[in-house]
DNA sequence: TTTTATACTGTATAAATATATAGTATTTTT
DNA sequence: AAAAATACTATATATTTATACAGTATAAAA
């Protein structure tokens, strides 16, 4: 990585303060108050040369779309924990939301939108307990054999996914438990999310 | 406090979403776009009926001025992922320190000082894996049963403990395993800690 | 029953903002 | 020695954006 000049790291600074202290990031205005500029375009001219470093990401067209990249303690790190889920209400609704957690976000390897609560025994064999949070990255997009967050016509279930033409196949981990056959001619089902990590209490 | 309604909750999403995704809250229009309105005053009544109820702040005459209150800046305790540990060296030595990863200390029943990455397949039975992380409270204070990381004298492992006397016994879970017993006449062995969590990444 | 809150469409506009262009001067790199 | 990067002032403007105003309609609270 390339090194900062002072002045490239007192507006860096500023932008890290501005999101900090209000939340969002700086106007080229408002940088220059801060560091005492004149014009708007002394502001710019750093944000580019930033830019160009690598350290910040400019969305053109859009206020205050300044990014500072590879932000590694991101305060955003909340993740809610969903309990079980009414049929039909939707997964992250307030009312489904136990409780909030901080993870660090590179800690799995796709973004976490929720920790799901497993009730129930039907993935034990693979190691996935009851009251076990795993971890749900938001996508309709699957391969066959993810652990997949299912929503059927009346319920929401983790099981391996695996889908073939019309035919989804709902697969526990446990032989107590039969597979789940759906006819997606005859029903609904859809795809939450992918189960991407697991967080278990003692 | 929670009392949000179901159009107030998509909209708080929106936000969060927003901050998560690009780094600053959107714009008014941004989240008609997102949630279907037509009328920019649609997300601006939204916005200011969140902010009676104190969800968010609105900064007035800036753009993008959105801030999620109570945002809880709980400095996400930064711990340590041991590796492998080699026989004589300190566990939390620097050179067995994978990397650090910040969780929620409230996460976990009992404080957690590091994560120990598993090796090997010896607690599989009961849902441990190969490269989980453990979750581990430092203490030599255990329970008969607990999940125990033990320092023998040539190796440390982590196994259910049970102790009678002058003797111990460490319990894998998995019975192609077996169990090992340590005479403390004869060898040393220590806690190190005991297992509190499991975090599993896929 | 009246009021208040919710949930929008539609239009308009002042103010905020990004961003280009034209300069000047110094320092660093090639 | 020339080119490129740094570090600004100064001005201008198209666009973004917040925000007010005028409605319509329904549901919840007083």
């Amino acid at each position: 990585m390339k090194d900062l000049t002072a002045q490239q790291s007192k507006v860096l600074n500023c932008i890290e303060e501005s999101i900090n202290k209000t939340g969002f990031p700086p106007t080229r205005a408002e940088i220059c108050q801060k560091l005492g500029f004149k014009s708007p375009n002394a502001a710019e001219s750093h944000l580019r040369a930033l830019e160009k470093k690598d350290i910040i990401s400019i969305a053109g067209g859009s206020s205050r779309g300044i990014s500072i990249k590879n932000k590694k303690s991101l305060s955003g790190g909340s993740v809610p924990v969903i309990g079980l889920v009414a049929a039909g209400s939707a997964t992250l609704a307030s009312e489904n939301i136990e409780r909030e957690i901080n993870v660090d976000p590179s800690l799995f390897s796709r973004n976490v939108d929720y920790f799901l609560k497993v009730k129930g025994l039907s993935m034990i064999e693979d190691g996935i307990y009851e009251d076990d949070l795993v971890a749900i990255h938001k996508t309709n997009d699957f391969k066959n054999g993810d652990l997949a967050v299912v929503r059927t016509e009346d319920d929401v279930t983790l099981k391996y996914i695996f889908k073939e033409n019309h035919k989804l196949l709902l697969k526990p981990a446990n032989k107590d438990f039969d597979p789940i056959h759906i006819d997606l001619r005859d029903e609904s089902a859809e795809v939450e999310g992918i189960g991407v990590g697991l967080i278990r209490k003692n």
